[in-house]
DNA sequence: CGCGCCGCCTTTGCATACAAATTCTGCCGA
DNA sequence: TCGGCAGAATTTGTATGCAAAGGCGGCGCG
């Protein structure tokens, strides 16, 4: 392969990245940036520095931005660049009303679909994240706390729903990263997980959709408390 | 080559036009072409035929088929470009289900918020959509329609919910399209939203959005008996 | 000394050129 | 005749160059 002179994604930090693709894959890494927090709410996005930093050019770096902030992870003016998306405490609070809404509705359609095994599966994955929230592995619980919610959407058998979902899961993971959840909240979080999965044995939609609500209405209380902490006048 | 209406951008050699944001633009007339069928599902979108139709060069091109793709309008393949979205009954469906979830959440919000200047602003458009009714001016109800349902979005006052609406929104007015509004439901239509600006003047936001669900129910039967109609086997 | 205007520089927007991938076509062999 | 393969042609993905818009600093004027 003509390598053309670029090692390219020769690595600013060791990823071995595909080579196809890079206009996924720096959407890919873009986000992962935008989320943990490396790039900061706010932080001006130049596309030159971007592209030396990802090792890719300014085509599909464009690209890449424009589907992001399709997303709602970074913002675009007029002839006046990109800038990551602020995260505001309203925004979260309104976010949060919207994804709890979204996964409501998919409580409901998922308890009237939802296979036997489907509901194994997501039992077998509850008391994994059981396994690590008792061992306090935060990392591994949030990645099955994911998984868990994500097969609830898929579950409701709507991929509309899903999409949607998807795009919006990525600013409420953002939000996540605020507060380090621990004791007591992580704790009760646990324990609502364990009363939506008995509502999902008993197929009943009504009640997970409103333990949802809840579930989402408390991790709201806990940003926002957390956030307050840090800057009580905000 | 049907010259359908599109040759706003055929005659570069004259003027250019608007020299500004041709990917917006772009965005804007591809998606009219798609919601109003001149660009009928399935179809595969070349982008140099593309380019040549619109005036535009690939760039700014392949930026707006990103956008639309996260609008759901069109769909990408690895290498294999884009298509226009297909649009089954089961999609349209799913999509009903989804804003019609959406909108009963903006009911809520907004029915606690909303100021008098709002419902009165909403109102005078009720009657002017009535007026539209009564005349049989389809194209205009629809417009007014379109207005009153975003307002009441807006006055929600969540910038989330306004964003993903208006990401929904466009694929609706997909759907509207297939059927010819007209006689029976039409009324009905209009019945309906009398009932929902009553809800809106009483801010009874449980009222209000169970209207809305219902209303969103109704016009999705239509759009089925209707695909039924023209294509019996579904 | 403050304000506003003008020119330069940076950054974005667009167009084009090139490389990789897929698909189509026509041919060969079973 | 049908299936599969090789090569060509089409199409997408990426890189780079150029023009225009915005931001910034210096300079002149009040």
């Amino acid at each position: 392969m003509s390598d053309s002179g670029l090692d390219r994604a020769a690595e600013t930090g060791g990823e071995p990245r595909r080579k196809g693709r890079l206009h996924v894959a720096t959407v890919e890494t873009l986000r992962q940036m935008i989320v943990s927090g490396t790039l900061p709410p706010g932080q001006k996005l130049r596309e030159q520095e971007l592209c030396d930093r990802l090792g890719v050019s300014r085509t599909p770096l464009r690209e890449a931005l424009r589907t992001l902030a399709a997303q709602g992870l970074v913002t675009l003016s007029q002839n006046r660049g990109a800038e990551v998306a602020p995260l505001t405490l309203d925004d979260i609070a309104q976010l949060f009303d919207v994804v709890a809404t979204l996964e409501a509705l998919a409580a409901r359609l998922a308890c009237s679909t939802i296979s036997d095994e489907e509901i194994a599966e997501i039992g077998l994955r509850h008391y994994r994240m059981r396994l690590h929230h008792a061992r306090g592995e935060l990392p591994e619980y949030f990645a099955l706390n994911q998984q868990i919610h994500r097969a609830l959407i898929e579950a409701a058998r709507n991929p509309v729903l899903l999409d949607i979902w998807e795009m919006m899961s990525s600013r409420v993971e953002r939000a996540k990263y605020l507060p380090n959840l621990q004791g007591e909240r992580w704790h009760a979080a646990m324990s609502e997980h364990d009363a939506m999965l008995a509502a999902l044995l008993a197929r009943d939609g009504e009640a997970l959709s409103g333990l949802l609500r809840q579930h989402f209405a408390n991790g709201l209380a806990t940003v926002l408390a957390a956030a307050s902490q840090a800057a009580p006048a905000g």
